[in-house]
DNA sequence: TGCCAGGCCCTCTTTAGGGCCTT
């Protein structure tokens, strides 16, 4: 694992698209460092807006438990000050990103940290395997899970335990004692074939 | 009224379509 600090998070939300009115009501986050958790942010918040019935069935959020959070305002101007200028973690970033970045928006504050995300770099090392879902990973990975999903800090918990585990993966197939976000934005960034012959051939992983 | 995300990535592609992934 890098020396360096990141912050892994994730969002609970009424829904997929912040451009369609959907606000988060959960967020769960870990600093990581050396492969360390080292500290922790969790919060439910109030997004002033009814959660679906099938939000409530997918998150075990419910109206009464939002109704008693602090408001969504409060809450990420928290974690704002918490995530700092450190570079950010998520499975399937872009979705985390959008909702960041709007409820950022609202309390008139800007993301600048850079961002990597688990779920593309899962498919470069991973090519192989069937599902790349966050649940799947664990279970690929043999990671510890207390067997809950879809709540914030759980997910951000395993999320953190894979991007450790994949960056292990990754340094010891590429031969590196050290890895920086740039790099895993690198690999990201390369062509399935080209990661395919890298990681799955090359090596047999 | 009815519909409604967005980005990545693959492929029988690029003058496109569809699956995966997130809630």
């Amino acid at each position: 694992m890098g020396k360096f600090p990141v912050i892994v998070f994730d969002f609970e939300t009424t829904g997929l698209s912040p451009g369609r009115g959907d606000r988060a009501i959960e967020i769960g986050a870990v600093l990581l460092q050396d492969g360390q958790i080292i500290d922790r942010f969790q919060s439910l918040m109030n997004p002033g807006i009814p959660v679906s019935p099938f939000i409530q069935g997918l998150t075990g959020i419910s109206n009464a438990m939002v109704r008693r959070a602090p408001r969504c305002a409060e809450v990420m101007t928290a974690f704002a000050d918490f995530i700092g200028q450190h570079p950010l973690v998520a499975h399937n970033a872009t979705f985390d990103a959008r909702f960041l970045d709007a409820e950022l928006a609202r309390i008139d504050r800007i993301r600048t940290n850079e961002m990597a995300c688990t779920l593309l770099t899962a498919r470069r090392i991973y090519p192989h395997i069937s599902s790349h879902k966050l649940e799947a990973l664990i279970r690929y990975k043999k990671l510890h899970s207390e067997g809950v999903f879809h709540r914030a800090a759980a997910d951000a918990e395993m999320t953190a335990r894979l991007w450790v585990a994949m960056i292990e993966d990754v340094k010891k197939l590429a031969g590196l004692s050290e890895l920086s976000l740039e790099a895993i934005q690198k690999l990201c960034r390369i062509s399935k074939a080209r990661a395919q012959s890298l990681f799955t051939q090359e090596h047999g992983l």
